[in-house]
DNA sequence: CCAAAAGTGTTGTTTATACACCCATGT
DNA sequence: ACATGGGTGTATAAACAACACTTTTGG
């Protein structure tokens, strides 16, 4: 039992984890297993320890929620609305964070029934106030691809210019000029050619790779 | 007494109030009356109550430790780290603010020896990471110029050109031409002229109003 | 009449956009 | 042979950057 002379809030942290598959956005999401919200959808999350940074606190709720390991993430924003959550006052650190198409090791764990993902344009009724939390990360990542290289971390470690060109079409719901694309990404520098080849139905497409794979940049 | 079966971090808002005078960009600080860090310089701030909301409290304490009131403001970032504080696990949520020049009503007040601006190039030394939280800011500040109308928040009711100009000139430290300064903030749409003149030593400047005064919003 | 800030357009450069055809492979 | 995505350059438009002189006032 621990006693304080002023009322302290929970504090916790929820992640919104976006993945690319089947050519569309999704969102992983956990069911819930306990009241409040039993049985809804909800972001992993959970309440910080006492001696835990707040991303590792991150971090390791979604690794045990969902094995998922060793993505990049970043503080979207904190949401303290005082009735936000009906057992007591809790306030949630949320982070983002993208995984790559092929590093999808997900498994429901611990207090969650199950985690699955949903399309973003197709999502289900959520606890708390988390598609509010979703809608922001949202806005957030269509944002920075305009002026950061982050959608470099949804590509796994080879990959084409198409399918990169794919990832923003996705996210921004629009088609894109091919010769344009590829003229802007290359300007980054933060890709390089690694002379192999993708062979797939057609043509065979070059394949690229991140020079440096956790860090995302600003470019222009 | 407050009971918890675990432990809660206390939940506190730190404001960095910036304003523009004498040509400097300045922060306001308070000189902390009680320990940790007693006599040190600090950001204005303090604990969230239980059932206020994040912003408000934000608010509350930059109004109750310097009668500051009613300025823009928005939320920067969450700082979190374990040891942060000396007493307890101590998680703030910063705010940064802006207020014009004209409306400096500073007062030391309930917790704070004295409330005084410091000079953003010659900060004292400052209690816990409130350094790194100021800077913070300033990185913030300094890229909101580039694509949103944030540096309205500075302007009296009624200002010139030249008085806007120079507040780009003193955050980012380097001297704009005239001409194409005046083109890209008349194009903004967010100032309109209001026909009348300021006279000072020299030649009467026009002067200009912001059409919606607490709004900032992008502009390219 | 001098000092000081206000006010005002044009030109060149860079950046962004629009756009169409041939290539290499698998079936 | 054909369907499919891979690959490439140029011309136009838009945005941005550089730049100098005249005006109006107070002292």
């Amino acid at each position: 039992m621990y006693n304080y002379i002023y009322p302290h809030p929970a504090v916790s942290t929820d992640i919104v984890l976006f993945t690319i598959e089947e050519e569309k956005l999704k969102v992983l999401l956990i069911q819930r297993a306990a009241d409040p919200f039993r049985d809804h959808w909800a972001l992993p999350g959970g309440f910080v320890e006492i001696d835990e940074d707040l991303e590792a606190g991150a971090l390791r709720e979604l690794g045990e929620e969902t094995g998922v390991t060793g993505v990049w993430l970043e503080q979207l924003y904190t949401f303290g609305r005082p009735d936000r959550d009906p057992r007591e006052r809790v306030i949630t650190i949320a982070y983002y964070a993208l995984v790559p198409i092929d590093r999808l090791h997900v498994r429901a764990a611990s207090d969650a029934r199950d985690a699955r993902w949903f399309e973003w344009k197709n999502l289900p009724p959520l606890a708390f106030d988390h598609r509010e939390i979703i809608d922001r990360a949202h806005r957030r990542l269509a944002a920075k691809l305009d002026y950061s290289n982050i959608a470099l971390q949804f590509m796994p470690s080879r990959f084409t210019l198409g399918e990169l060109q794919k990832v923003y079409e996705i996210i921004r719901g629009e088609a894109l000029d091919k010769r344009n694309f590829r003229k802007r990404v290359r300007s980054w520098g933060s890709i390089e050619s690694t002379g192999e080849r993708r062979n797939g139905k057609h043509r065979p497409a070059r394949l690229f790779t991140a020079r440096e794979p956790g860090r995302v940049e600003f470019v222009k």
